[in-house]
DNA sequence: TTATTAATTGTCACTTTTACATTTAATAAT
DNA sequence: ATTATTAAATGTAAAAGTGACAATTAATAA
């Protein structure tokens, strides 16, 4: 048995992975592939948006997807999504959360894949001023987006319920504005995230509550005459009060 | 060059590997074996406690570890998370939640193994009934659990975070309590989760002000001369607020 | 009959939430 | 210069929820 006349490269693998195993690993254990995708929300002043790239190898290529890549020998999961994310995107230190995992046997029918699903928000705007059109990535209105291979759809479904939940507690919208922004903008924000309207009196009141944000003295003339203040993070509180519970949604309760 | 004189089994795995890829799946990519570990989370009445069991296999055989094994060819991780802890404690249709997956590059000595952690949450009792001794599964208490293997402490760790935080927002605990149970025993369950003392007054009314416990006839007698009325979930309910944001614990704005 | 012990329950002050409409600041039009 | 226009900013009162506090009750044991 020679390597030149083996037929059946696949059955060799097997057959020298248990051997190897044996010796050096878990005995017989099967191996995976194992990849990232990211579902990357961005918001345009409007509408919350979705980054999707065309998909670059067979199967389905040329087809819509998440972007995503396989987590290479050395580094973990996090890592490759930030490397990902930064060659799709040119952005360093996005926002990035794991979803969780996506492993159904058949998910990928070349070869079982597993992937880990992680959801990112970026500011749009920073990210237009750095695109190069390598990548092909595209952005695409959240409720109006082409359907995406695999089980991506499923991801995009499971990313915007969290997005949805940790941001009635956590303020992590604020990720997806510019440095300075307005209440209006973040309200409209929030209105997108929830799909649902906001009573401006009581949002406004909740959100000076939390004493995250400094009033600046410019104002954003561009959707208005009067003008609306612009607003930016206090960085420290922001940092030192993430992890508190905070009730930015109105009847939270009864969600 | 023959199968028999090969000097070097994990080269030739690599190379076959790369052939094999090129020819029928996703050309060169690493794969890696993929398992679950499972933070298994029970109360005896007085303490939370967690599930733990002596490795069978090297390395670090005979150290504490948590509840975990390999996910198998034809079967999703949360598949393999079932399977394994019915293996383990008999039990089905345990309350079982995606952690997060643990993948540092080293996190195994042995070969790169990404792992998928769990969550679970049982009834200490109905566990304790079915128990067999093959698996020498042991409880300890959650303070006084020996060290363990790999990166499992860190699992624990961040188990008992998450624990704590989503029994604040919503009724998971009772999955740790038998069908019958008293309000000064759920109180006891609230107040070693979050390490804290509640009030006996805010927490009844807190408790009953959600409208998922039904009041039964039956009192347990055990812990006092008067006794304590047993309480049931009230299933529908249960299930249907779920997803409600409760508020169980005292100050949780300042968590 | 009394003592004992844990279970159960109530009140008040304070904070938070909700529902709801008017005033204000700037520009554009006359 | 006055007025019209438009979105931003702001206030209030009623209701619900929260936190801090101690007295009463139901059973058993002495």
């Amino acid at each position: 048995m020679t390597i030149n006349n083996l037929s059946n490269f696949y059955n060799l693998g097997k057959f020298l992975n248990a051997n190897r195993n044996a010796m050096r690993g878990y005995s017989g254990q099967p191996h995976y592939l194992v990849a990232v995708d990211c579902i990357v929300f961005g918001f345009d002043g409007e509408h919350l948006k979705i980054l999707l790239v065309k998909r670059g190898l067979e199967p389905e290529k040329d087809k819509w997807s998440l972007i995503g890549g396989f987590v290479a020998e050395d580094e973990s999961p996090d890592d490759a999504a930030n490397r990902i994310l930064k060659k799709n995107t040119g952005l360093e230190g996005i926002y990035l959360e794991q979803l969780q995992i996506y492993g159904e046997p058949k998910r990928d029918p070349i070869e079982r894949t597993l992937s880990v699903g992680y959801f990112a928000l970026i500011d749009i705007n920073k990210y237009q001023t750095q695109i190069n059109d390598d990548f092909h990535a595209e952005w695409f209105l959240i409720n109006d987006r082409p359907k995406l291979i695999f089980d991506h759809d499923k991801m995009v479904i499971d990313a915007r319920k969290k997005l949805r939940y940790k941001a009635a507690l956590h303020p992590i919208l604020f990720e997806m504005l510019p440095k300075k922004f307005t209440i209006p903008q973040l309200q409209i924000l929030f209105e997108e995230v929830n799909d649902t309207k906001i009573d401006t009196r009581n949002f406004s009141r909740k959100i000076s509550s939390t004493g995250l944000l400094i009033k600046l003295e410019e104002k954003d003339k561009s959707g208005s005459k009067k003008g609306a203040f612009y607003f930016k993070l206090d960085k420290k509180k922001y940092a030192a009060n993430f992890q508190a519970f905070l009730n930015l949604i109105p009847n939270l309760k009864s969600i």
